[in-house]
DNA sequence: TATGAATGAGTGTTCATTCAT
DNA sequence: TATGAATGAACACTCATTCAT
């Protein structure tokens, strides 16, 4: 055991910074909020006190995770949004396709957005604008499909941002009753594009 | 000390079962399934052996409070849904407007039903139809509505529910923009209405 | 190990508090307030989390040894000072006597008293009143000894009490040197009633 | 990081010990035994590792500040005590303003001298030939005063030196009601003086 | 049956010590 | 040689579970 270590010590601490951090979101996206600070150590190869080198304390670290995941999924998601500038059903399915593969990823985000603890680790002022800035997401969208005439007018647009972005997280119940998860994105976006448009899609094959 | 809780002593084990049940219920409503046997024991006015000889593991007893919550929640969705057989728009607003509430009342259970600790608690099988029966309910609301030519008809009915469902979820980051939850709830029933029926809704007052 | 203690278990709590104090005792008077828990419940036949059910924390029960330690401490020199009112010496001899079975007894405490962790533990104020106290000892002795005309009356009564009180501490270096504390203790009241009468007292047989 | 320090590194290996050894006692003065190794080398501006390539184990420095705490403890009162070698008197209080200032730059020194740990790290004969040393003191300033005929003929050397000494550690608890370590030495002088001398002392100003 | 004190396995955290640079 | 990141053994403390009453 000694040995196998042996041979990737001392890399830098950046490095192991980054090693750690990355074992510390696997082990989030298994247990969420309940992390072992043993297991990312194990899952690191790192000793625990390595850990506790670069986070003081365990709940530093889950801020860390926390920051990490969330900024990473605001990142995909807005990139996601804007990749169609000038097409908002192309950028919505862009959104939606990403938003399910967030959710997939960081399967415990958003029940952990909605955890009691979250606000003993990060500042509740922290945590509200973090929801706002992801319903921004599908609202900046729906904003533009709106004065691009191809969304319906009469829609609500915090209402209709709620809609879109809890849909990623009901999905996932359906995910047996699709071949993938980009089959099952596809599948919601259509649906979504339905409703938000007022108009029949052109069919697509299922 | 003895004395002092004789006079509610001895009460029917099954009146205890109910005490630690809806003291369980409590304690779940705020931490999930990190609920601790201590607080649900202190918060029954029982001692923990007493808990333990209801439920042999902590793990029955979460067991019986998911059970619990579930079935609760499954019927109050179900009487919802059911409360005007032949009025799908009233249907889909008392549907909203429970679930809203029951999102409230069991805050980490939409959180707790895609938690990975739950197939180490139930038969997985178990947990997936439990998901398809929460999707029975708005499914069968849409069913409804689109066979009265109320909704629109190209829904996919299976995405539909989805985007329904999930909003429950996701509404709650509202929260702070209304003033109560019933008018978060009307307000997203409204939203709800215009994207399924594709058409306008007569205006309420916002 | 689970027969062995099985037979001696389910004592009432109170005689638990009793054994974990006892205890704790014995493992202060040789690692002062680096007592560890384990050693403590080891000592007392416990398993860690009993000591925890009884003292919270860790600190609480080095607060409570201290209390007891001190109180103790104090009663067997008040009793010691007051044994004997109408005689001066025979009250100093016995004072004496004790001081140096109490220094015997709780080695650590002298040091203690001055420890700068002290202060993170016990309120200062409580600290310097219990330091006042074991000076009003003495300071007692001296006065019922200056007024009977027995001790010389230029004594600065608070020195001479620090001076008796140190006395008790560092004596303790002269043990090797003598046969048993008690003739420890008995040199040690004859030199200083010498220096507190001013005059030579009978001889004792060294 | 490195730059900012180069200028004052590649000292002498001697420098940097004595640096350590500073450091050290600085910790000492505080927390005694329980002196932690980053906590030197943080004080003394050096890595920890440092720190082992002076002193392969945490007991070695350790024994090095005792030595060097004792050592200086004794040369500190030695020359106290010799300072005068004709006037008892004001030897003895120079010794005892000495033995208060000594007592509080090293604050644990005197419980230290009677931890059980303290076996662990020198051995058991140094220490008891140590605490001789320091009883040396006093004696040898008792014999010059009795030999001189100035300090009262019937004093057991032994007992009170050890009075002597003691006085230092307690008269600590003194210092709140005095203006200062000087005056509080004074009076304990003065206090000693008329014990040991068996006369009145001409009167000061308190 | 009901109880709460007792328990040990486990979890977070610290610290003397090592090691690659 | 000097360094600080890395480490594991050790320690404080928690919690599901048991047991004597």
């Amino acid at each position: 055991m000694a040995s196998m270590k042996g041979s990737m010590k001392r890399t830098d601490a950046v490095t192991n910074r980054a090693r750690i951090l990355q074992a510390a979101l696997a082990v989030f996206a298994e247990r969420g909020l309940d992390l072992e600070m043993n297991e990312v150590a194990a899952l690191a190869h790192l000793g625990v006190a390595t850990l506790y080198g670069h986070f003081a304390k365990r709940e530093d670290l889950l801020r860390a995770i926390l920051q990490s995941v969330i900024e990473d999924a605001l990142e995909q998601l807005r990139a996601a949004q804007t990749s169609h500038p000038d097409d908002p059903r192309a950028a919505l399915l862009a959104l939606v396709s990403t938003g399910v593969h967030v959710q997939d990823q960081y399967r415990p985000l958003s029940g952990v957005l909605r955890d009691l603890r979250l606000i003993e680790l990060m500042d509740p002022s922290y945590v509200s604008q973090v929801r706002m800035q992801f319903l921004e997401i599908p609202k900046d969208l729906l904003m533009q499909g709106m004065q691009a005439g191809i969304f319906r007018q009469d829609l609500d647009q915090n209402m209709a941002a709620v809609i879109i972005m809890g849909a990623f997280h009901s999905v996932m119940d359906l995910l047996e009753t699709s071949r993938s998860l980009d089959e099952l994105a596809e599948r919601l976006a259509h649906s979504l594009l339905i409703m938000l448009t007022g108009k029949a899609e052109p069919e697509t094959s299922w």
